[in-house]
DNA sequence: TGGGCTTAGTAAAGCGGTTTACATGACGAT
DNA sequence: ATCGTCATGTAAACCGCTTTACTAAGCCCA
């Protein structure tokens, strides 16, 4: 590969010339600016990206941190940072946690090392306080789709309450007063909100919560068929379940065909999150659709403007919408 | 941020003991090593990865290059990439060149800028030949999934073809005797590779293949309904479609429940991937599973390998198997 | 004709490591 | 006493680029 200073020789002026012309730091007459290119192009120099990071200190990469990069739930966010990050010239690494709090660290040192400019973060359980320690005096972090309490970095999260309030306020204007909520871990941001939005629907329309129809425990498919089978088999049924998130749902779905019975007809069901395959299952899902794409390119620019030191720490709240398909029926009463 | 120098003040050595002790290149007394151990744990020193990648010329970082991190097919790949590179100590790129030839070239410079030592390739379109030139002078890039013809780097596939046959005996199995290929673009190796068992399967068992039953165009849901749509109208109609991707498959199933028809009642279907969704969709889908973390893991080991010199431009092939769910019903006459 | 201002650059010191080649002192053997 | 050898390191160049501070030459103007 050709350095600089093979340029620099090629073009006979010194390297320090041919690194400003190229930053744009300098004005040459056009003579040289010619010998220059001319040099660049017959050694087909491309600058060592190494030695300039080292140099200036800037990697012009950011790193984004996901529990779980094949979930397509942070795959398709994770898909429109990168997207907005290439737009502006930056590379991403990708690192999934796997669950893991040790993982999670590693990124942030990562960080720390320089090794990328800032970082996306994405996590999916409680932090004990070990994270937020560690992100306190680390300013180049934004946090997306769920919070790490006690950081002031920017956030872009959506409004976990308006969207459990929707969904569960649509299975009461369907006729349903005996609704259960699924969820995931009880310390996470989104499960409280979440909570906060159901509580909300069903005390503005009189009525009653049942503490045993509140299941709050991880947010997958074998919680959310697990809870569904205990929903079922208790002395009263709910006939609808909020579940907070698709994969909840999917969980739901499977547990309530595997007990004879067939949503909506028996059950009514509304999700969270609108992935892509929420429209494919049988029945397709009533969910509430997170604007996935939207929330992957502001939290890049959030990142980005904290790069360049024009953006206070603030935390960003995206709307979230209502998709009816068929997994809503009215409630007809038992006796019927 | 500490530096070796300061490390090496503080320990009373100089940077090169220093650098040396840390990568093992030197054999030191206990006590300078106990010195040097205890300044790095005083300064929380942390080695600048980008002066040693410049120094080294390495970057112990590779790229991954998929068409569309969002489809969960690559996002499994690449979390299996991901999973292996990072119990090596290897950082890893990601990019999505959303069918982009451009953004493959892109990727294909970073790594002759130093800036990843490997590349691990996806591609879903036919190369017109530019990224075969682009890559003909390269060994560090392994190739997943789809072939790249005219390359020759260590390449992790499937086996396409048995895939493809196992699939359409089953249907034959089943008493179809009229059934439909569905595919991506024709100048695909695993489309050539899955019609190719498709054609054997068909042949073997003595049934008659319709050159307008056998539809190319890409993988994607769209087409998948599309071709559907096209065979549902015809003249003839086939008894069971041989779809070559899931994303077809779930295409094909919208299509037939759109005309008021019922899979399998109507019309067996086979898929080909095996992805999350297949099983979640009404009905579950029977198809071919391929390894993905299998194939995941393995790209990454020939690629390391590749990186050590202990490899040689290889194919591997990976075995597929037939995962039978409810798509597929016995073949009744239309006389009874 | 010399002082100041432009123009068109350059030298050299970093950035933070790695690596090659060499140095010093102690010790054992002759 | 001297030589060779081993143990224990070190000096300095280098990776390829950026940046600060400086300079040489030319020109204008008094």
């Amino acid at each position: 590969m050709a350095t600089l200073s093979d340029v620099a020789t090629a073009a006979g002026v010194s390297p320090t010339a041919v690194s400003r012309y190229l930053n744009n730091r300098i004005e040459l007459p056009q003579g040289t600016r010619d010998r220059i290119d001319a040099a660049i192009a017959k050694l087909d120099y491309r600058p060592n990206l190494l030695a300039k990071r080292l140099s200036t200190g800037k990697s012009e990469a950011i790193s984004i941190v996901t529990p779980e990069i094949s979930n397509p739930f942070f795959a398709e966010l994770a898909a429109a940072v990168e997207a907005a990050a290439d737009s502006h010239g930056y590379a991403v690494y990708m690192s999934s946690t796997r669950g893991d709090p040790l993982r999670e660290i590693d990124a942030i040192k990562r960080l720390q090392d320089q090794h990328v400019d800032g970082l996306i973060m994405m996590t999916n359980r409680p932090d004990d306080g070990t994270l937020a320690a560690l992100l306190r005096h680390i300013d180049n972090v934004v946090l997306l789709d769920e919070d790490i309490p006690g950081v002031s970095v920017p956030k872009v999260f959506v409004e976990n309450e308006q969207g459990a309030y929707l969904g569960t306020r649509h299975l009461i204007e369907a006729g349903h007063r005996d609704i259960a909520l699924i969820s995931g871990p009880a310390g996470l941001m989104s499960v409280r909100e979440r909570q906060t939005g159901f509580r909300r629907a069903m005390v503005e329309a009189g009525l009653p919560i049942r503490a045993e129809w509140l299941m709050l425990g991880e947010y997958s498919r074998a919680y959310g068929a697990q809870s569904a089978k205990t929903l079922l088999e208790g002395s009263v049924r709910p006939t609808a379940i909020m579940a907070c998130s698709d994969y909840l749902a999917i969980g739901v779905l499977q547990a309530v065909r595997q007990a004879g019975l067939v949503v909506p007809d028996d059950l009514s069901l509304v999700g969270f999150d609108d992935m892509a395959f929420a429209e494919l299952v049988d029945p397709p899902l009533t969910t509430i659709r997170q604007p996935v794409a939207e929330m992957g390119r502001l939290a890049f620019e959030r990142l980005l403007a904290l790069l360049n030191k024009t953006e206070v720490a603030t935390e960003i709240r995206l709307p979230v919408e209502l998709v009816v398909r068929r997994s809503v029926a009215p409630f007809v009463s038992k006796g019927q």
